[in-house]
RNA sequence: GGAGAGGUCGCAUAGUUGGUCUAGUGCGCUCGCCUGGAAAGCGGGUAGGGUGUAACAGCCCUCGAGGGUUCGAAUCCCUCCCUCUCCGCCA
């Protein structure tokens, strides 16, 4: 969310940024908001003139009441009036704070000066290219699903039958690979890269998901418990960030760094038809999520450092990637910056989304309202939030056991894994 | 699921026949005095948000959250959330 006073001293910033983002559409609203808040002020200040004036006589009732000098009628009927108008006039302001507190929340943040412009993904700069530990696939390679099916360790039919499609079921040796990669990653990020571990809940309320932002905007997309009203998260992102909504956080503690594991459950409505082969996009899926709260001041120096650990995770694993510098068209709605980490699939010929670590500033802070003093002394400010997925497991998964096959349809497990695996490959069943 | 108790300004507490509560006190923190230095003692300051101002000041709101009654609510009523105790059921 962005500070109104902001908005209201530079409404062409915020105007030139919704066009950036290609979001001219928004201006209006933009419009819209200033005026809300113009009059919102104007009330303000008139409905405060007459409390005060209702507890200055409220307390002169009460002196004529103790003392005995009478019975304040005339004073009780005056203020009876002051407080109906009192009454009419709180009614209008709340109207008009709610009115501004939904465009506010769907306006989207600011954009750092560091993001490209563009209109769409093909406006996306290579960040960093994509580092080569290409194993020599010379062969006729095989994708994911064939592989999964063929060593009976992915069963994408027996999930849609239990729940429905999209959700896959890992057997046997896929079981432990998932298992592995996930501690893998946890105890590479808790261990080389500073990180406390969370095990967060996986269901939140309403407020939760409103604090990062998922909610209004993608409320369609987020399986909801109707029994309970909670909601099953679609990232750790939102328990672990709403770890600490409405805290000050103690400055020293600065900056926080959490990794959490959680299942990721997402609906994807409207997206049927567009990669949906078999992991390509699923609604559960496991991921590894790190999430910092920083000093403004060092929150894109973070933001780096969120790249680099992401990236050490493929790096150990020996899979290619590269990083895209999402434009102005592209990137989110929340994230001032963002990069992308996307590893390499063989057998698509494409590169899939593995990571997106993104730069939020105050924008989920003040939605979330986490704040810290700069010191002892100063007011409060909003801290930066930020968060990088490390990684996720479905699509590496795909990209793992499309470039760690072998010739005769075995997988060899990357080394790095092997503690966490036990076993060194998974071959074909032998029937 | 049933019964009961409770949520107050960092912590602990006072406040329940509505009006000297613009929330008292203790602890903690902090500034100053005192001291060779420290402790003790003494004195002061110790929330957030809104509005407003050049900046102050001023004013408004917040006693778990939200409504209601009233001229006036920490105090009365309603709904919800959370914590604790007991009972029941149960992975």
């Amino acid at each position: 969310m962005l500070d109104i006073t902001y908005v209201r001293q530079n409404p062409d910033e915020i105007a030139s940024m919704l066009r950036n983002r290609q979001l001219a559409s928004e201006e209006p609203r933009l419009q819209e908001l200033l005026e809300y808040d113009r009059k919102r002020r104007e009330l303000v200040q008139r409905s405060d003139e007459m409390k005060a004036q209702r507890n200055k006589v409220s307390k002169e009732i009460a002196d004529i009441k103790r003392t005995g000098q009478g019975s304040g009628e005339e004073l009780i009927r005056q203020m009876k009036e002051v407080s109906d108008e009192i009454t009419t006039m709180d009614a209008a302001l709340t109207k008009l704070e709610t009115d501004i507190e939904e465009i506010l929340l769907s306006l989207p943040n600011r954009l750092h000066e560091s993001v490209p412009a563009g209109k769409c993904a093909e406006d996306n700069v290579v960040f960093k290219a994509p580092v080569s530990y290409l194993h020599l696939l010379d062969f006729p390679i095989k994708n994911h699903l064939e592989l999964g099916k063929s060593l009976g360790i992915l069963d994408f039919e027996r999930g849609a039958k239990i729940t429905g499609a999209g959700f896959p079921v890992y057997i046997g040796k896929g079981a432990r690979l998932e298992r592995a990669l996930i501690n893998f990653m946890l105890d590479y990020h808790t261990e080389h890269h500073g990180f406390t571990e969370v095990f967060p809940p996986f269901f939140v309320n309403q407020d939760s998901l409103r604090g990062t932002g998922q909610w209004p905007k993608f409320a369609d997309q987020v399986y909801h418990i109707g029994e309970d009203n909670l909601y099953a998260i679609p990232t750790a992102e939102v328990p672990v960030t709403n770890l600490h909504r409405n805290e000050m956080i103690e400055t020293e503690r600065l900056p926080l760094s959490y990794v959490a594991y959680s299942a990721c459950f997402r609906r994807e409505a409207g997206s049927y038809g567009k990669d949906t082969r078999g992991f390509l996009r699923v609604h559960q899926f496991n991921k590894v999520e790190m999430v910092k709260f920083t000093r403004p001041e060092e929150s894109y120096q973070e933001l780096e450092k969120i790249l680099m650990s992401a990236e050490a995770i493929l790096q150990a694993l020996m899979i290619p990637y590269r990083v895209l510098l999402l434009c102005s068209g592209d990137i989110s709605a929340n994230a001032t910056k963002c990069y992308d980490i996307e590893v390499w699939s063989p057998a698509e010929e494409k590169y899939l989304e593995a990571s997106s670590c993104s730069n939020f500033e105050d924008y989920q802070a003040r939605r979330m309202n986490i704040r810290f003093k700069p010191d002892s002394r100063s007011k409060p400010e909003f801290v930066h939030t930020l968060n990088g997925s490390g990684l996720a497991t479905s699509r590496l998964m795909v990209s793992l056991l499309e470039h760690y096959q072998n010739r005769d349809g075995s997988i060899t497990i990357p080394e790095v894994l092997r503690p966490y695996t036990g076993f060194t490959s998974i071959d074909q069943i032998t029937s």
